[in-house]
DNA sequence: GGTGTTGCCGAAACCGGTTTCGGAATTTAT
DNA sequence: ATAAATTCCGAAACCGGTTTCGGCAACACC
């Protein structure tokens, strides 16, 4: 079966580090620790070796090194596919963040999809026994994780994306939901707003918890006292989105502003309003948290706290190639804060909530 | 600067070839002779072999094995982020297909992405010679397709998710969207339309080309002539389509059913039907293709021809594993047909094309 | 019963790097 | 001036596999 294939000459012309060793009348083992910084060579022949390099434009083989190192040059991120979270839509312009900063610092990027706590936790196995990764970016964190502990146990390197309570020895990569929560709450509290729900998403996700702290702070804030009628989770599609907004607008006094922790959920709040002869942004403001593409179409488009996947991935490599390289994990942890973009669902509301629960039974019957 | 970071152990315990070798008194040499196949290595030895390894639990390092080889078992693919074709929403589909066939061989995936021709070619170039993948996965098809002549030239497999034209030396997987398109015009005749306009996209990719010819292959089926003014392209895009979508309906002889090349496109005839006061499905008829989650949203839903791209991700990353391993790339080429589902945007039209006219210059003075 | 064959495996080179070790040359200390 | 320490590089082992080469043993052939 010897060379069967395509065959892949073993050395098309490449320049190895022999030739550069060559050309310099060096050893390739000189060469090789005058480019890996070892103490042991002469600044001047440092600097010879890496012009002369750079001239030739040797590239060390990942892999060759790999088989003395043991460490592939390579990240590794499995996607879930099996999740209603509506991470789809920004797979793209997350991998486009991971990718540039990959690529940037001649790192490459391993992925793998899993549709199942099992599948993924034998993915990340196999790619960690095979070396094609020398860490793992983990998304969508949860509240208990148990990636992390296996990991931890393997003493593989990972970031996330999510910060985890009592993250001891993580490094992760965050924006700080629960201030985009607070902040459309008093926001929504300056437009008029004095009777305000929260649609949160489900509470495994470290990200819900947090969020439903910055919703609670921001009532906090304007003296508003929460009223558990008024607080729904578990909501990360359109379906349980509308499910969610028709309850709690047929409440007996109705929110006239409700916070969506996800723009996904709050899709869902347009079909509901129509339903009940509502008009949002005047009848019933929303506000929700992702900024996904749907979000512009439907009429008053979405106001929502925009989130930059693309930054997310990118930071996220940066940390975990900074981590690999011998950071300490704990040093390396990093928040953004979303951007609101504001348009059409949120306004002035037109109606108190009593006016605003005798317009809906009036409506409906 | 020996061993800063992450203390990857060398050996984490992994068992080796020589480990294998050792249980069984053969040297490494045979043992590696036996699992790959080699023809001198007597049958009953190469079973011991097998089983020990199995039992042992021995897995080759690819980059080990790539140092002697010149190849890692992994597949490249470049994903471009700078397109408005609407491929964004299943990437996840896509990725989940490459990643299952490519994990179920023990291969792997390098996935990068680029916004440009140039910085494509360029991380193309970067994966070929670093060696990160044996060979890629092309997708998006262009009509005329520098990756291919380039690729062609470093003499490197690639696999192509399109078709293209005098495809020499070319593999592929590709669905058959003309047949699609010729289907659309056959079901909208039997509907009872008789004046179809067709909305194709940017006729550099080469499917455009080939859905135009099942378009009008359809027409001629049933002796329908083609009309240049019911043609349009390059409408990739929601405001596309409709500007596109606009303009058909506004002639003096609108069409009474439109087929799109593509659902994005196909979702701005809604906002431009609406504009003008006539009801999908009814007044006008449409079909898409490609099966984009968004078009079950709008009411009437989108009838379109749904392409399965997790199925696409699989056999391409199979055929290439494929080509790889010695296939010829000519005998590498698959087909599959796009499957109709049927909602609520098509059905007889209500009006013929001049009561049409009509009906939209009375509405719109 | 010598002489080819053939089947089968061990030994060793090899792939492209990294890392250890030792020693020559130079500098510093005495 | 000599001993000791330091600087810097060559030589060689090493990583975990693959592949070539050569030779022993068994078998076939006349």
């Amino acid at each position: 079966m010897a060379a069967r294939g395509w065959n892949a000459k073993p050395n098309g012309g490449r320049v190895k580090i022999s030739d550069v060793a060559g050309a310099l009348n060096l050893t390739k083992g000189t060469v090789s620790r005058a480019l890996n910084g070892y103490p042991d060579i002469a600044e001047s022949t440092r600097l010879r070796v890496r012009s002369e390099a750079r001239r030739m434009g040797y590239v060390p083989l990942s892999h060759a090194q790999a088989i003395r190192t043991g460490r592939t040059r390579s990240l590794g991120l499995v996607w879930r596919v099996d999740s209603h979270d509506g991470h789809r839509a920004f797979l793209s312009e997350f991998l486009d963040g991971v990718s540039r900063a990959v690529s940037e610092r001649d790192w490459s990027l391993t992925v793998s999809t899993a549709d199942s706590d099992i599948s993924e936790r034998a993915t990340l196995r196999r790619l960690l026994r095979e070396r094609k990764a020398d860490g793992f970016i983990l998304p969508r964190t949860m509240a208990r994780d148990p990636r992390v502990e296996w990991l931890r146990k393997e003493e593989a390197p990972f970031v996330l994306y999510g910060r985890i309570a009592g993250g001891r020895g993580c490094s992760w990569f965050d924006f700080l939901g629960e201030n985009a929560m607070r902040d459309s709450v008093l926001h929504l509290h300056a437009l008029g707003h004095r009777r305000i729900a929260f649609v949160n998403s489900d509470p495994r996700y470290n990200y819900a918890l947090l969020r439903k702290e910055g919703f609670l702070e921001g009532l906090a804030a304007r003296g508003m006292r929460p009223d558990p009628e008024l607080m729904a989770f578990g909501a990360m599609t359109p379906e349980a989105g509308e499910a969610a907004a028709r309850k709690l607008l047929c409440l007996r006094e109705p929110p006239t502003g409700i916070v969506f922790a996800q723009d996904m959920a709050a899709l869902g709040a347009y079909p509901a309003a129509a339903s009940l002869g509502l008009e949002i942004g005047r009848d019933v403001s929303i506000v929700g948290y992702d900024g996904v593409p749907e979000g512009a179409s439907p009429t008053p488009a979405l106001s929502t706290f925009a989130v930059d996947s693309r930054w997310a991935g990118s930071r996220l490599a940066a940390l975990l190639i900074d981590q690999i390289r011998g950071g300490s994990p704990e040093d390396l942890r990093e928040t953004a804060e979303a951007r609101f973009v504001s348009r059409g669902s949120d306004g002035p509301p037109s109606r108190s909530s009593r006016e605003l629960a005798k317009f809906i039974n009036h409506a409906s019957t």
